[in-house]
DNA sequence: GCCGTTTTCGGCCCGACTGTTTTCAGTCG
């Protein structure tokens, strides 16, 4: 997929344009395809090669021509010229906040500012704040975020959603408690529950404005307050470096609020436009007919005025969802609260934390109806992983503590390392012993990893694949595997995949577990869990599969256990 | 540069906040 790579290239024009205080609208055009294109599912490639570039949303033969060019050359004439007159030292201002394309443009102009060095002098020298339009106030701004921009790695920095969740919760929390706030939810990102989030959006409703700001800003999770007005605040959060923006709506307004701030920005475009052809202009404050505010209540409210149906969160990517919407056919998705087990944790036997009685009676408390236990295999030393005497030890202490369970079961299993030659880690005849079989890779990423996998596939006993693609959001790309046929493999063994919902895996993502869902292959959301606590992340794994348009019965832990022991039972 | 059930020109999503001014431009989301 080189869709990222024909993105950035067409940012980077609209970056160089924008230095060159060129044409708005054209820029525009630029970064909007960019966005497109970033996002798209199908490989560009492909779609260049079936001569179908300009019905991609945002390209036009312009835009075409220099992907083609790119795509066949290696290169696009357009950014080496828009790239001659600015000096590539220019770009990495636009990472400082407060300052964007036009005041660069001005100082480079003007000034003969080029670099971070050169900014900082015209500051400190006074011929910063005597350019018209700007001033002190606006000098000491950038110096500070040259700072914090110095300190950090800009501000397009992402993070992972699970790194952002503890702390967003205690905020929550602190909201519940305050007597000023009548409601509040998540926006932006975090409640479309994309796996890495820029910043944290929050609405809350409130009849006394100034008292819930006040009270907001005194948070101790606030490290600063960046601006604070009558309906919004922004604010940087302690420990993790993140933005928090807050807006502060009347009720009237919370549902035209929480749709646009939810985003996404292509699915508000995407709504707006219905919204004019249908003489109605949607903005944050509700939808108005002429000067006659008509809806804003509701999300539910505002999308049935524009004909269709509530659109999830997690859908609004204008992925087609709106037309799937107008038409009343959106995907019957899979609901946080359909899962009924978790089938990928760890116990004290391997690395986890808690004994296999204590996690159970987590796991019932939790709501769930089963607990797979899946400890390491031998080959895994690094995680103390099982050997036979081990697993024998612990299949007898489950099925002893089964017995005393009411309402509840513990599936016997294992995450057995696939090995060097794509064989399992256990020997058949203790595997023939348990409910069902994990297996995954731990070690040799580079070493034949899809011929292993679809070895491993091919056992009889195997029932799962563990988290496909092995990559870390925040730190590792993962394996050297061909997805493609590791996911017919399973198809055709009937085998299947993980969503692991650990915060930094999130593995098969949105995309893959789409594209599995699709070829018909079913899907277990697990977190991998090593203590109780790890519990929580399943809620990441259903927005991963709510995100990739899967419904509760493509999952095999929303089913009862009947259904499921039916569905893992070796050999169909 | 893109796009069209007001189509090949003339629009292009919309508003808050800030700092600079005194009506607005730049930046951000």
């Amino acid at each position: 997929m080189r869709n990222r790579e024909v993105a950035d290239l067409l940012f980077k024009i609209a970056d160089g344009l924008d230095l060159s205080g060129e044409n708005f609208f054209k820029i525009r055009a630029y970064r909007k395809a960019g966005n497109v294109i970033k996002d798209l599912p199908e490989d560009i490639e492909k779609i260049y090669k079936d001569g179908n570039l300009t019905n991609i949303e945002g390209v036009g033969s312009g835009i075409a021509k220099k992907i083609e060019e790119y795509l066949t050359t290696g290169k696009m004439t357009k950014l080496e010229e828009v790239t001659k007159d600015v000096p590539e030292s220019l770009f990495n201002l636009l990472n400082i906040r407060d300052l964007g394309p036009r005041t660069i443009h001005l100082l480079h102009k003007k000034l003969g500012v080029n670099d971070l060095q050169d900014l900082k002098k015209v500051i400190q020298n006074g011929s910063f704040s005597e350019i018209e339009g700007l001033g002190d106030k606006k000098a000491e701004k950038i110096l500070e975020n040259i700072k914090f921009y110095e300190e950090r790695t800009g501000k397009d920095r992402r993070f992972t959603i699970g790194e952002v969740m503890p702390m967003v919760e205690e905020i929550l929390a602190n909201l519940k408690k305050s007597k000023s706030v009548k409601r509040f939810s998540t926006a932006g990102s975090l409640r479309r529950m994309k796996e890495t989030v820029g910043d944290i959006d929050i609405l809350i409703e409130t009849a006394h404005s100034e008292k819930a700001i006040k009270e907001f800003i005194s948070f101790p999770e606030i490290k600063k307050v960046l601006e604070a007005g009558k309906t919004k605040v922004s604010v940087m959060l302690k420990d993790i470096d993140i933005q928090m923006d807050i807006r502060v709506l009347p009720a009237e307004s919370y549902g035209a609020a929480l749709l646009y701030f939810t985003g996404s920005k292509d699915h508000n475009v995407k709504l707006r436009g219905l919204a004019i052809k249908k003489g109605l202009k949607i903005n944050e404050y509700g939808v108005f007919k002429k000067e006659k505010m008509v809806a804003g209540k509701s999300e539910k409210e505002i999308y049935n005025l524009l004909g269709m149906d509530f659109i999830p969160p997690e859908l609004r990517e204008n992925r087609g969802e709106v037309e799937l919407a107008l038409e009343g056919k959106l995907p019957d998705l899979i609901d946080y609260n359909d899962i009924k087990g978790n089938l990928h944790t760890h116990t004290k036997y391997s690395d986890g934390k808690n004994s296999i009685k204590e996690l159970a009676s987590f796991a019932k408390d939790f709501g769930y109806s089963y607990l797979g236990i899946t400890d390491h295999s031998a080959q895994a030393a690094y995680a103390n992983g099982l050997k036979e005497d081990d697993l024998k030890k612990q299949i007898d202490e489950i099925d002893a503590l089964n017995e005393n369970l009411k309402d509840f079961r513990i599936l016997k299993g294992t995450e057995s390392d696939i090995l060097p030659d794509g064989s399992l880690d256990f020997k058949d005849e203790i595997l023939e012993k348990l409910d069902f079989v994990i297996g995954a890779i731990h070690s040799g990423f580079k070493k034949n990893v899809t011929r292993r996998m679809e070895k491993a596939l091919e056992n009889p006993y195997l029932t799962i694949l563990a988290h496909p693609t092995g990559r870390l959001i925040s730190s590792r790309v993962g394996y050297e595997v061909d997805l493609e046929k590791v996911m017919e493999k399973a198809k055709e063994e009937k085998k299947i995949l993980e969503i692991n919902a650990y915060y930094d895996r999130l593995d098969l993502n949105e995309f893959n577990a789409r594209e599995a869902n699709e070829k018909g292959i079913k899907l277990c959301i697990s977190t991998d869990a090593h203590n109780f606590d790890m519990f929580k992340w399943m809620n990441l794994g259903v927005g991963i599969a709510r995100r990739a348009w899967i419904p509760s019965n493509s999952v095999i832990n929303t089913y009862v256990l009947a259904d499921l022991l039916n569905i893992i039972k070796r050999n169909g």
